[in-house]
RNA sequence: GCGGAUGUGGUGAAAUUGGUAUACACGCCAGACUUAGGAUCUGGUGCCGCAAGGCGUGGAGGUUCAAGUCCUCUCAUCCGCACCA
């Protein structure tokens, strides 16, 4: 029978769905896996990205049906966001049918691919029920006061009177029209991720048995922690006046007390209220001011690339020394960081260098080797002997630090604080295709909840998206109603929501059967069988957001009393990206990879295998169309190849001792081949490795004729093969195995069993050679069997070592 | 700029974590079969060299009997940087 990819993957397909073979049973005594990849926005097509992601996810789906677990593998879509309404306004779609339609046509897609989605809790998450509890989960954040609104700037185009992205930012300039956009200061919500940024960061150490080591260090990273000194600096009464009196001091951290006497100037952010006192109050030059605007206008990474400073003329008393100390802004300076202001120290600090020498301010130095002299021509940044710092001259500089901050304290200057980078979630989105943020602003009663039987609060379906200002603004109704509260006139709030909101808890509503769906977001039952996740795959580049996100939701939903965990995924997978002649697949380069025009030439199987073989799943994969031939050869081999085995429903006894070499060799390379395959869904991930392994199986099988051997190995083969490319082996096996293959698989010890192996033999390291060797041979043989197969490299040499390394090699050390 | 990763044949990659570098595959070369081959099968293939041998894991140093693996410095590429998802 000759392979037909198309015909024999679609009927598959149609008997999956006909036998509805993946849907979780609600059978809750079962063991269960819950696997989750995460779910894609729906651009329209599938593209290689998404064929990686949930061929792995399927992978190990399929694997785990196998082992006998009840396997929930749902599938959804995070349908909310940017890019429905950038088509609308490029197409003059809607963004709702243009949602909906590109949802139905990567479902279609889905399909083909073979993956094995429990289809019956599809969703997507702007659909109104799912915006629903959304909002209902917003509402109980707002009592709990974990959601709060105030001040934040945006990118504002002035000529759209609309926001911006930071993507729709090109060059400091808007997307569409070109005109510098302005930061603008505008009332916002926020979720208080912060008052969870100890635990956040707490919740580390506890996922480093499933999470990658860089995501870890990542979020930890992100979050930011650090100890420090926080103290005030007061200006001399020179600057006092200036000010109009109106600040006495500002507010600094620092996390290196120790080289506090270093201080030669301090930097405020441009935002700062200082400045901004400043400006209002004209005691700056309209060139300075002008100056300022241009820096706060900058995007927080252009900043970093360049130094700026501006003096303000100002200057403060240094709380230990009281000398005078000018102060400047720098673009380097974050408001959202700590006070927004730093006392800066070049000596020991590289951008304060950097920043002194620019401006040629003093550098005082205060730390020096403990031997010899700190480098001229740069800071010094490590641990040393402090000097020139008072009382405490002569001390080691990081156990200054508690020293120092004991005596601000002491002294009622300063005292020891801890900051975080982590800011607050602002989740307000000036959008339309968003979930609308429930409240209603009232004008006798204020800020106020919706009730949650109003819910959901939904989108009108009568707007045109235009790119100039906010649809739901712009309306002419829909923001008008009743106070919930009062009954009086109202609005609604027009924000709706960062779409990182839905993508915090779409796992938990997984745990929910659909005919729950209208009553409740999951059930307290469900989710306590299904939670946690066992494996979450998903692209490296939601290493910090989505994932810090998700768990700040989990623990918010703890506290909410809704769950009972504290971290939602047990194990993450962080996949490549898939690259194309090096770079990125992406339609602007020209380079991309349909997934129709792969399966329609190959099937779903090939493209399956080769995005498994080319390269480990963490590592990115580059694309090539002839390697992708050669997976589908592989799979032709494989299936034409099956004609060798005979029909069976148990798998062939073999009485190992009666076989010859080949056929010997050819069973240790197929269980060796099931081994791997065990350990990469356990630990390693390495499916590349796996396959390698079944084709080393495949290509022994071929030196040998006995159909005991073939059977027994398509047995197995078929089985572990079965996640990776399911249609060609659910065939093979319903054809040969009446599919009774396609379950947990046991490894036979007695086939790797070998009375000799071959030993590598080194001279100073280099390998010459090697010997054949009884498995249990002693050292002394070892040495002696060596000496013999390398008396060529030894002539006229004298050994003066001998090593052996048990099962692997000889090494021996000559001279002369 | 900051944080995280990656770098091994012509190509994708492997190496049980300090122990025989290049498994498996693509490509290429040769052969077989064939009217034909962009099908299939068999064999070969790190580089230099006629050979002996030498060299070889981005680059430069170092530790070790032994380094792709550990250390120091350095270069290149990729991901994230809070309104792309």
């Amino acid at each position: 029978m000759e392979y037909n990819a198309q015909s024999l993957e679609k009927k598959w397909q149609e008997y999956w769905t006909n036998n509805r073979s993946f849907e979780p049973s609600e059978d809750f005594t079962k063991e269960k896996k819950y696997i989750l990849s995460m779910f894609p926005f729906p651009s329209g097509r599938l593209h290689m990205g998404h064929v990686r992601n949930y061929t792995l996810s399927d992978s190990f789906a399929r694997y785990y049906r196998q082992q006998g677990f009840n396997v929930l593998h749902p599938i959804g879509f995070d349908s909310f966001g940017m890019p429905a309404e950038n088509a609308a306004i490029k197409n003059a779609s809607h963004p709702k049918s243009w949602t909906y339609d590109n949802i139905n046509y990567m479902k279609a897609e889905f399909k083909t691919l073979g993956f094995s989605f429990s289809k019956e809790r599809e969703l997507a998450t702007s659909d109104e029920l799912y915006t629903k509890f959304e909002q209902s989960f917003i509402i109980d954040m707002f009592e709990k006061g974990l959601l709060y609104r105030k001040k934040g700037l945006l990118n504002w185009c002035p000529h759209d009177l609309t926001v911006l992205a930071n993507e729709q930012v090109v060059d400091g300039k808007c997307w569409r029209c070109d005109t510098a956009i302005v930061k603008k200061d505008m009332n916002q919500y926020y979720f208080k991720i912060t008052q969870y940024s100890d635990e956040l960061l707490a919740g580390l150490p506890k996922l480093e048995t499933g999470w990658p080591k860089q995501v870890l260090t990542m979020q930890e990273n992100w979050i930011g922690k650090s100890n420090g000194l926080e103290f005030d600096l007061f200006f001399d009464d020179k600057s006092k006046n200036k000010l109009n009196s109106k600040f006495e001091s500002f507010d600094v951290f620092t996390t290196r007390p120790d080289t506090i006497y270093g201080v030669s100037y301090t930097a405020l952010a441009p935002e700062h209220d200082i400045v901004t006192y400043m400006i209002e109050n004209s005691l700056l030059s309209q060139e300075i001011i002008s100056d300022i605007q241009k820096m706060k206008n900058t995007s927080s990474i252009d900043r970093q690339k360049e130094k700026l400073g501006i003096s303000l003329g100002l200057d403060v008393i240094h709380p230990l020394t009281r000398k005078k100390v000018p102060v400047w802004i720098a673009n380097f300076v974050l408001m959202d960081y700590g006070s927004g202001a730093v006392m800066a120290v070049p000596a020991h600090d590289d951008r304060d260098y950097d920043f002194a020498k620019k401006y040629n301010l003093s550098i005082n130095a205060v730390i020096k080797p403990f031997e010899g002299e700190a480098k001229v021509g740069k800071a010094y940044t490590e641990v040393g002997k402090l000097f020139n710092s008072g009382e405490f001259d002569g001390m080691n500089s990081k156990k200054s630090q508690y020293n120092i901050i004991k005596h601000f304290e002491e002294n009622n200057i300063g005292k020891k604080t801890t900051n975080y980078k982590l800011k607050d979630w602002g989740v307000s989105r000036q959008r339309y295709w968003g979930a609308p943020i429930p409240f209603v602003h009232c004008n006798s009663c204020g800020i106020v909840m919706e009730k949650k039987e109003n819910l959901p609060i939904s989108l009108p379906d009568d707007v045109k998206i235009t790119g100039e200002g906010n649809p739901l603004e712009k309306h002419p109704t829909w923001k008008y109603c009743a106070c919930p509260t009062c009954g009086g006139d109202a609005v609604r709030e027009t924000d709706t929501m960062d779409t990182f909101v839905e993508s915090s808890w779409y796992f938990l509503r997984f745990c929910a059967s659909k005919q729950n769906w209208e009553k409740e977001a999951f059930s307290e039952e469900q989710i306590k069988y299904w939670m946690k996740v066992d494996h979450y795959i998903g692209g490296i580049e939601h290493a910090i957001l989505h994932l810090l996100y998700a768990r700040f939701f989990t623990k918010v939903f703890r506290d909410l009393g809704y769950i009972e965990f504290d971290e939602p995924f047990e194990r993450l997978l962080t996949q490549g990206m898939v690259l194309k002649d090096g770079a990125k697949m992406s339609k602007s380069k020209g380079n991309t990879v349909d997934p129709d025009a792969l399966i329609e030439k190959y099937g779903a199987d090939t493209a399956r295998l080769f995005i498994l073989f080319a390269a480990p799943p963490t590592q990115e994969l580059e694309w090539n169309d002839s390697a992708v031939e050669g997976a589908y050869k592989f799979i032709k081999r494989f299936f034409d190849r099956s004609s060798n085995i005979v029909k069976t429903d148990t798998k062939p006894k073999i009485n190992h001792s009666s076989l010859n070499k080949d056929e010997k060799f050819a069973r240790k390379k197929v269980y060796e081949a099931l081994v791997r395959a065990n350990d990469v869904y356990n630990k390693k991930y390495t499916f590349n490795t796996m396959i390698a392994g079944v084709m080393e199986a495949m290509n022994a099988l071929n030196t040998q004729t006995n159909t005991d051997v073939w059977t027994e190995a398509y047995w197995i083969i078929a089985s572990i093969m079965e996640p990776i490319i399911p249609h060609v082996c659910w065939d093979i096996s319903s054809n040969y195995f009446s599919l009774n293959n396609l379950s947990k698989q046991n490894v036979l010890d007695e086939v790797f069993i070998e009375d000799s192996m071959t030993l590598g033999v080194s001279i100073n390291g280099k390998r010459r050679c090697e010997i054949r060797v009884k498995i249990d041979e002693n050292k002394d043989k070892i040495i002696e069997l060596a000496h013999e197969a390398a008396a060529k490299w030894l002539e006229g040499k004298t050994i003066v070592k001998e090593i052996v390394v048990p099962k692997k090699l000889v090494n021996l050390v000559v001279k002369g």
